[in-house]
DNA sequence: AAATATTTTTAGGCAAGTCTAAAATTTATT
DNA sequence: AATAAATTTTAGACTTGCCTAAAAATATTT
C-alpha cells in the first residue's frame, strides 16, 4: 500500500490529535493543524474514508482504522527515525531538523527505513524524546517525563528541555548536560524541591527550576 | 526558486539528454525518458518556458537556459550525494540506490546538502562513477574512463562497471578490485593489449576483456 | 425552547499534471 | 515535388487537492 504525501499528512495529524489513535477528531482540528480550510477537510476524510483509513460519519468526526493507525505510525517512525539522523550526524540542532524531517518522512523504501536504524542504532527516542516505533509499529514502553517527577535512584537519560532559551541550554552545557546525556537521580529535597544528580562527569545539585525544565527517560 | 517535482524531473531530464545542457532535445526524447506522453511534455515545456527555464520554439526542440542548468545541476548533486551515502554507510548495493536517490533528491534544504556532503567528506563521485557537481555547481575535472585506455603509470580509482555480470564481479571481488579500489597501471602489453595492474594488496595481470569492462578515475 | 453562534458540509471553481484523439508541422521516401 | 510517415501540438477531459461562499447541522446562550 502507498499513499499520497497528503493523505499521509493527514492520517499523521489525525494519530496525534486523537491520543495515538484513539479519540475522535474534529474537521476544524485538522483544519487547523494542517492549516488548510474545514471543507478541503472534509474533501479529503471522505476520500480517506473511501480507503478505510478512516471511520467517518457526517458532523461526527473521524477516528483511524487499524490500517489507517498503520500508516500514521510508519511514518512517525520514518520522522523520527530521520531526526536522530540529523542530529547525530549531521549536527544539525535539535529545533532544525523538524521541517526537513517533514519531507523525509515520506520516501518510500522499507529497507531505507530499516537500514537507517540500524545505522543509528535501533534508538528508542528521537532528539525531542519522543518515542520510535520499530519495524512492526510497537512503541518502546519507556515514555519523556519532566525530571522534577522522577524519583531518588532513577536512572534516566535527558532528551529535550521545555525551556529552549539561550541562557538556559547554555547553563546546562556549562553543567555537561546534553542530549542524550546519562544521569541519576542521588536524593531529592523537601524543602526547596532541588535535586542532586550524578552525570558521568561529576555529582551536582540542581534547582527545581532547572528539573521543571528538563525532559528525561526513565531507563 | 523552488520547483515542483515534476518540474525538476523535466530539467534533469532535458539536462542529462542535452548533453549536460549544450544541445537542443525532442519532445519525444523527453517523453521516453520521462515515460510519459509527447502531449504531456508539450504542456510542461511551456510552462517551463513560462518560467525561463528553457528556450523553447514550436517544433524546434529546447534547451535549457542558465538557470534551468543551474537546477538541474542542483539536482544531480543532491541524487549523488545520496547515492554515496546510501552506498558508503548504508551498505546499499551500487545498482540498488537510483529508485531511493531519485526520491532523496527533491528533498528542498540547502543546509541539509551541505551537510551531508560534508558527512561523506566531499566525495568526488557517485558509486557510479559520475562525477558530484560542488556547492557551487562546479563539476571537478576529473572523468571516467574505461581502464583499457589508461596510460601506463597512471594512478587510479573504480568506480564501475560496463559488463555487470554476477560472473564478471564474482572475478574482480576474488581479485580484490570493488568499487573505490586504488590501482596503478604498472605496463601495458602492445601484443594482446593485456595490462599490468597495482592494488594496495597485489600486482596482476588483467586481459583487455577486463580493462575493457572497468570504468575508472584517473586522480 | 428559541435565537444565536459555531462547526461542518455542499456546491462550484481553480491549478497542476496527466491522458486520448485529432490536427498541424516537419522529415523521409518514392 | 508529391506523398507517406513520423513528430509535435492543440483541444478537451480527468484526478488530486485546494479554495470561497452558501447551506445544513450541531452547540451554546439567553
Amino acid at each position: 500500500m502507498s499513499f499520497t504525501r497528503s493523505v499521509e499528512n493527514y492520517l499523521k495529524a489525525i494519530y496525534h490529535l486523537s491520543d495515538h489513535g484513539v479519540s475522535k477528531v474534529s474537521t476544524n482540528a485538522i483544519a487547523r493543524r494542517l492549516k488548510t480550510k474545514a471543507s478541503s477537510v472534509t474533501d479529503m476524510i471522505k476520500k480517506l474514508s473511501d480507503k478505510k483509513l478512516v471511520v467517518y460519519k457526517k458532523y461526527q468526526g473521524v477516528h483511524l482504522t487499524d490500517s489507517g493507525k498503520e500508516v500514521a505510525v510508519r511514518i512517525i517512525r520514518k520522522h523520527r527515525l530521520w531526526e536522530v539522523f540529523l542530529v547525530e550526524k549531521l549536527n544539525f540542532a535539535w529545533d532544525e531538523v523538524h521541517d526537513i524531517a517533514e519531507q523525509l518522512e515520506h520516501i518510500e523504501s522499507e529497507k531505507l527505513v530499516d537500514r537507517l536504524d540500524e545505522f543509528l542504532e535501533f534508538p528508542s527516542h528521537d532528539p525531542h524524546g519522543d518515542p520510535i516505533p520499530d519495524k512492526w509499529g510497537e512503541f518502546k514502553p519507556s515514555k519523556k517525563v519532566v525530571l522534577s517527577d522522577v524519583d531518588a535512584g532513577a536512572i534516566c537519560f535527558c532528551v529535550g528541555v521545555i525551556d529552549s532559551s539561550a541562557k538556559f541550554l547554555r547553563y546546562l552545557d556549562k553543567n555537561g548536560i546534553a542530549l542524550g546525556t546519562q544521569l541519576k537521580v542521588v536524593s531529592r529535597e523537601e524543602f526547596d524541591k532541588s535535586m542532586t544528580i550524578k552525570t558521568k562527569g561529576n555529582t551536582m545539585t540542581i534547582s527545581k527550576l532547572t528539573a521543571d525544565n528538563l525532559y528525561v527517560i526513565i531507563n
